[in-house]
DNA sequence: GGAAATTACTTCGAGACTCGAATCAACGTA
DNA sequence: TACGTTGATTCGAGTCTCGAAGTAATTTCC
């Protein structure tokens, strides 16, 4: 039984994660972070809302303990603050502190720099960016998953 | 300073990635799998030579106590045998029980069928792989990096 | 207004995952 | 035969993830 394709993208896709986690690695450590802890600071936009807990766990497909772990090692770096949401006071909202946005800035551009995808032509990541969202678009409807990754782009 | 298309791109692939393992977690725990054991039943191709430690140790990107420590999690279970190359007395090669490709069918059945992927048409799926075989043909030069991910391939 | 259910988060305990250092057996060479 | 190298394992430590249980704040419903 031969391969599909479907079967070799599956299998590139998860590659391409792999080599560019491999890839960055250094960059997370002399950084004081850990990939999840990357991760997660990727996650946190500075430009907008700061998010809550839940809000964060569900971008990171992780449940609330593990998030609560995360954020405290978050924390303990001072890359992130725990705040309480004035509007619900059960909820706590992260922001990040002035070293948790250069860290956060640092991190993207390794990734940037380090990714597989960097080789690819502005053409040909435009295609790519068109199948990928083809890929999300219908996934987050149905589930009502997190926020779409294919958000305002400039090119 | 908005998000350029490349970050748009690793973010995506990145969700893709995500949502996967999200989406099959429930096969893999019935199966008795853990995303590490599952991730390495899948790379032990069933048709081709018996990979060593040190083989599988690169395709997974970890290193050899890590392997060592998964593989015997998959001896346990009784999805694979270690037995020692005649060739090299000193290196294991793993090898795939009857169980062993049986969950090895279901886990990567479940995942194309769950996978966001699944969802492009057969032309577009063309179009990504040609994308992706580009994204990763160049890096596998440079590194000297895992087995190419783009293999034998039949639509 | 107040009891009951719900929600957001945390703590705790257990197990999975990953790594570096140290060790051992087998191979290659001189 | 002695020496350096290689493939794998064991060990200890730290990270990651989860379910169960608990706390505080909110909402619901009478």
């Amino acid at each position: 039984m031969t391969r599909s394709i479907l079967e070799a993208v599956v299998v590139a896709s998860h590659e391409v994660s792999m080599l560019t986690g491999d890839r960055i690695a250094a960059v997370l450590a002399e950084q004081g972070l850990t990939p999840a802890t990357a991760q997660a600071l990727w996650l946190i936009d500075p430009d907008e809302a700061p998010p809550s807990m839940k809000t964060m766990a569900h971008r990171l497909f992780c449940n609330a303990p593990n998030l609560s772990f995360i954020t405290n090692q978050l924390v303990e770096r001072e890359f992130v603050e725990r705040s309480v949401d004035p509007a619900d006071r059960r909820s706590r909202v992260l922001t990040l502190t002035e070293s948790g946005r250069r860290a956060r800035a640092t991190v993207i551009a390794a990734t940037l720099a380090l990714t597989p995808f960097a080789r690819l032509s502005p053409e040909d990541l435009r295609e790519l960016m068109k199948l990928l969202r083809k890929t999300l678009e219908p996934a987050d409807q149905e589930t009502g998953g997190p926020a779409a990754a294919t958000g305002e782009i400039q090119g």
